[in-house]
RNA sequence: CGCGGGGUAGAGCAGUCUGGUAGCUCGUCGGGCUCAUAACCCGGAGGCCGUUGGUUCAAAUCCUUCCCCCGCAA
């Protein structure tokens, strides 16, 4: 093959994306990410990570601040097919439509289910049993093209995003990989969404990281779980935020009220949620770093004991 | 100069305001109890109290220089 690629993507998740892309010596002619990013205390200017990788194999990147305005540079290099991943902002029609073979995305969902930009995040929040990639062609609303392959991949109970994201992106590339020889001979096939099964997966509100445990101890978990390893969820007591970078649940009748901090429970911290116990395995608290639950109860913890998140 | 918390034994913390013997929980090592134990009891080791300079008879503590970690905001 040796159509003429852009690609443009942002995260980790597109890399692995276009690393397979370059392996398999496909013509990637320019890359187009996010600008780059202050970021952390000090306001340091950061590469986006499929910036830095497009950098490292010579190969010229674009970064608009509007795509919707600022879009002569990226035609100008005539491509075959635009793919994307990821990207961050919504392409317009003159750009998605320029190239032969059009423009597709990889989604991290089985679509119509969960469009948007947290698709992982949610599904593991949502405690849903399967997730998968998309392959699908780009049109002028969020995520709703029509998709020509789809790949499905089981959640576990104990998946993390970052498990289950990890899983994806190389499902999403091996897919993409499998999918454009039947793009470029014309044989792919692009099935409509059902827009009545469509589901949305906006991003993580700060809202959406607190975490709340008056609820059915299996939510909580999954709400937890789906926040690891970023942004991750914290919860409020005596004024301060701890944030829950490893948990565990046990379901089991008890007479706590929902958010008390219960102590030390097979080798965890507990918080009584409903119908079960949140278990703690390593937990910060505001102004700290993350520590194990044993350090934390030895510390600060004990002193939890009996008083309730809000 | 965006706002804020912090650096004390291997880990997590108290002590700092009000200067005066280095303290707690856990771990570790040794001993005891026990059918047995991550339980319980006894004992030990392990600290330039982040760094620089100053004040003082005396500094973890007060003033000062710099370094590092973290939360928020972006």
């Amino acid at each position: 093959m040796n159509k003429k690629i852009i690609f443009m993507g942002t995260p980790d998740f597109a890399c692995t994306i276009l690393e397979h892309l370059l392996y398999g010596n496909d013509n990637v002619v320019a890359v187009v990410s996010q600008p780059d990013k202050k970021v952390g205390r000090k306001q340091q200017l950061q590469p986006t990570p499929v910036k830095e990788l497009a950098v490292n194999h010579q190969i010229p990147v674009l970064q608009p601040v509007s795509i919707r305005h600022d879009y002569q540079d990226i035609l100008s290099y005539h491509p075959d097919i635009i793919i994307t991943c990821a990207y961050g902002q919504m392409i317009p029609k003159e750009v998605l439509d320029a190239p032969v073979y059009g423009s597709i995305n990889v989604h991290a969902s089985l679509l119509p289910k969960l469009r948007g930009g947290a698709p992982i995040h949610k599904a593991i929040i949502n405690g849903d049993h399967k997730s998968g990639v998309s392959i699908m062609r780009m049109v002028d609303k969020m995520d709703a093209g029509a998709v020509m392959a789809q790949c499905e991949v089981p959640i576990l109970e104990t998946d993390t995003t970052g498990d289950l994201y990890a899983r994806l992106k190389t499902a999403g590339a091996e897919l993409l990989m499998e999918s454009l020889p039947s793009i470029f001979d014309g044989t792919a096939v692009f099935v409509e969404q059902d827009e009545k099964e469509a589901t949305f997966a906006y991003n993580i509100s700060k809202e959406e990281e607190k975490i709340g445990f008056h609820r059915p101890v299996r939510d909580v978990y999954n709400h937890i779980r789906g926040l690891i390893p970023a942004p991750i969820g914290y919860g409020v007591i005596q004024g301060k935020k701890i944030k829950f970078h490893q948990v565990r649940m046990i379901s089991q009748l008890h007479s706590y009220v929902p958010g008390e901090c219960i102590g030390m429970l097979e080798g965890g911290f507990a918080i009584a949620c409903k119908d079960g116990f949140l278990i703690a395995d390593k937990l910060q608290m505001e102004g700290k770093s993350a520590m194990d639950a044993k350090s934390f109860y030895n510390g600060a913890g004990k002193q939890l004991v009996g008083n309730c998140f809000m």
